[in-house]
Formats: structure tokens, C-alpha cells, sequence
DNA sequence: CGCTTAGTTGAAGCGAATCAAAACTAGTGG
DNA sequence: CCACTAGTTTTGATTCGCTTCAACTAAGCG
């Protein structure tokens, strides 16, 4: 009853909102035995590019990102991870299995790690867990090409709106509700890489929301007050 | 053994090459049952952004795309879709039930239907299709976030480039081999659609790559020689 | 408190978009 | 077979939004 094993799963802030939400308190045990925990600091990196992937993870703290830098030095996030979130692609096709993109925190991070080979076996046991997984992952398509639309035809206005309305939907996910405002996770070197731009051009568009009213913070991180309503029409949605 | 239903998929062009070659000639009978075939022509519409989804197919023949259609008129397409390709979201959440992205025939085109509640019951029964399913979307994932990385950083030179190494893979494949050159299946509005730039810019940078001996063509369409190699170094992969 | 890093703001340059027109293609019917 | 038309592609001239380069300011930290 009071397995130890058993209450570190149990007490996860994760445990409903995860994948990990579709097994039950007796299933869950199956997990509790392979998982261990990983805490990165900001800036460290979990995963390289072309890496052997041999773990998948749950992201139960912090926000991770996923990118692509090239050989002269250009570079595109093309996806966070907040706490919940799924990292790494079972059963992706034989050339695929290598780390698909740099993995990087970027705040303080917590993840709970699954070995490959015993994760699969998990998931072969428990069909439904796949099957939430196989949910997840159409999810995570439908942002990623939502995020093509943004990159492919949005103006640099319209592209920091949506990031905005973005972090702020996935900040109250995570976070206590009921307080106004949120903080952004990362810097506006991480927002241009994750919007396309450079950071300058991000840090003027940010003054100008701050200066047509549409937008307060405190610092370079903190929002005060955003008004949604007018984001939502600048952003297109 | 002489059943017409069940040689209509074993003389399937995809058979082997789509999701249902997760399923065994006995399993296939199930698919057999409600499959039905559906025809396009090139620029129709098989369905709109915000419908509700009630079936699932596969392309057998021809190419489609996913776009998305701005109110503005701005047009972006996030997937091409070729033979044996899947098209919908069984299992993605609730609120994604709807049809994310319009549909449409870029050449003719020949689908094989399937009604959605009678799809995830096979899927129920056969896991090792659900499995497969979720492989071929982990790698649609990829491609995806591939995509981000062209929409958000590459130049319009690296883009056309990428574009033509793209389109030449999936021909070949869809296509018999031997054939030394290829088809391209757009005109050049879908391709700027799809690369995120004007269909000016995509027409200059063709005749660039024409000019410098790296491409040529025969009329708008037909490919008659790429410097595999060169574009490899242009693309940046 | 000085030092380093992150963010803001300004001026100039450039790549792709826009505007405009010509050349080519494919389809139609005389 | 050719003329005619509608649509597509190519090419040119100009404009514009974002990038680049640069200087400055604010914030975080030993």
C-alpha cells in the first residue's frame, strides 16, 4: 500500500495530465518500475541531433525546446515542451530513430525517464496506452503545421501575437490559475528562433504591443496584462 | 479465394507500401468490408477546414495537399500528400475532431474511403495497425518540423532547392524507377504555397537554377535533369 | 559597485514582395 | 492546321519589411 515506488507516481504533478493519465493506479506500477528522474539546468542539453535515441521522457517541470541549428549557426525551434509533454517518437520507421532534433532546456528542467526497450515493452503490453500516445502525437502534427502557417505567411506582428497567446495558454495550463499574467520561460534570442525572426525585431515588436496598450510587463520577462481580445485579432486566429 | 472484395485490395497499387500493409491477406477482409474508392479531379475539394471528420482514406493514386487559407487570401500549405499516404486523425482529442486543414486534389486523384467509426473499430481490433498508424505519424511529425526549419530560415534559393529534392524522392517512389527525371505534380502558385514565398520569386529562382546548369526542364512541368549533388549543397542538408 | 549579459533603439542595406507587362502553354473551335 | 482565348510562367522595375550593423541602456550577479 504505502510502496514507496508506488507514491512516487502517485505524488507526480503529472499523473493525470501526462500520457501516463491513461493507466490506472494498478498499470501505473508497470512505469513506476523503469522510470528514473533527470533534473537539467537552463541551457543544458538533453538530446543532440543524430544521437542514438535510447530514452523517452515525460517532462514533469520546466520548459524544454526542440530545435535545429545549422552548420553556420542559423537556427529554428520547432517545438516546446511543457511540463506533461511527451518526449521522443516510438515506433518512427527504422531511419528515423535517431534523435530527430537538439533537445535543450530551457529553464530549469525536471524529466522522468523511460529506457527504450522497456518503454515499448510497456506500450505492447498496454494498447491504450499506445493509443493515447498515437492521440498525442495527431496533436503535436496539428500545432507543428499550425506553426508552418505562422513561419510561412505571418508578419512579424501577427507572428509575436501568436507566440504570446501561445505561451500564455500553455503558462496556464502549468501554472495556478486565478493570477493575471505569466512569465515567458525564455529570452528573445529563444522567441526569434521559435518564431523565425531575429531578436531584435522581436524585442521591437514587443515595445510596440507595450506602446499601443496592448501589452504591460515588468522586465524583460514578466506580464503584467495582456488584452487577449486584441492579440487574438492581430494574430489572426 | 476467387472473392471479389478481397482481390479488389490484393491488386491494390498501395498494398504493400500503405498502412495496410500492417495487415495480413486474411486481416485485409476487414478493411475490404468498408472500404469504398473515390475519385477527384485535379483542384477539388475533398474537405474544408472546420468540417467535421467522418471518414479516413488512403491516396491510391495522384497528389493532394493540406492548406490552410488565410481570410486575407493568404495560402499556406503545411503537406503533400502522395500514394499510400493516410489522410485524417483517428484518436486526436476532442476539440480536433474537425477537419484541421482544407483538403485539396493538386492532380487527379483516387482515394479509398473508409467511414470513421468503422475505421476505429479495425483499429480496435488490430493493434499492430494502430501501431504502424502511429509510426507513419511520428515520421509525418518530423517531416513537419523539417518544414518549420525551411519556412522559417532557409532563403528562397535554399527553399526551391529543398523542394525539388523533396518532390524527386516522392515521385520516384510513387513512380516506376528507371525513368531518369520526373514530373512536377503543382504549377508554381502550390509550390510558392508550400515554400512560403510569391510565385515570382519561385519562377526566378528556377530559371536561376536553369541558367546555371544545375536543372532542366521541358515546358513548366516536366524535369528532364537535376545536378542531384549541387542541390544537395544549395538545400543544406 | 563594477562587470557581464540581455534587451532596446536607430540607421542603413538587402532579399523577397509587389506591381506590371510580355512570353509561353494548353485547350477550343473554326 | 491554325487562330483565338484563358491561364500560367517568365522577366523587369520598384517598394517594403525585416535583417544587419551599431550604439546604448537596463538588469542580473559575483
Amino acid at each position: 500500500m504505502d510502496d514507496p515506488k508506488l507514491s512516487f507516481c502517485q505524488t507526480c504533478a503529472i499523473r493525470h495530465s501526462s500520457l501516463c493519465g491513461a493507466l490506472s493506479s494498478d498499470e501505473i506500477h508497470n512505469l513506476n518500475k523503469i522510470a528514473q528522474r533527470k533534473s537539467l539546468r537552463a541551457g543544458q542539453t538533453y538530446a543532440l541531433e543524430g544521437d542514438t535515441a535510447n530514452s523517452f521522457a515525460n517532462v514533469t517541470d520546466g520548459v524544454a525546446k526542440l530545435m535545429h541549428v545549422a552548420s553556420d549557426g542559423r537556427s529554428q525551434i520547432v517545438g516546446l515542451l511543457f511540463p506533461s509533454d511527451f518526449i521522443g517518437q516510438p515506433r518512427a520507421s527504422e531511419n528515423r530513430q535517431k534523435v530527430p532534433h537538439t533537445i535543450e532546456a530551457v529553464t530549469d528542467l525536471e524529466l522522468c525517464l523511460f529506457p527504450r526497450a522497456q518503454f515499448e515493452d510497456v506500450l505492447e503490453a498496454f494498447p491504450h496506452l499506445e493509443r493515447t500516445l498515437l492521440g498525442r502525437t495527431m496533436d503535436e502534427l496539428q500545432i507543428a503545421r499550425e506553426w508552418m502557417v505562422l513561419l510561412g505567411r505571418k508578419t512579424a506582428e501577427e507572428r509575436v501575437a501568436s507566440f504570446l497567446l501561445h505561451v500564455k495558454t500553455k503558462m496556464e495550463n502549468a501554472v495556478c490559475k486565478g493570477t493575471e499574467g505569466f512569465e515567458l520561460p525564455m529570452g528573445r534570442v529563444d522567441i526569434a528562433d521559435y518564431l523565425g525572426l531575429t531578436y531584435e525585431t522581436v524585442s521591437r515588436q514587443i515595445s510596440r504591443l507595450k506602446r499601443e496598450g496592448i501589452l504591460e510587463m515588468e522586465g524583460g520577462k514578466k506580464v503584467i496584462r495582456v488584452d487577449e481580445a486584441r492579440l487574438r485579432e492581430i494574430a489572426q486566429f
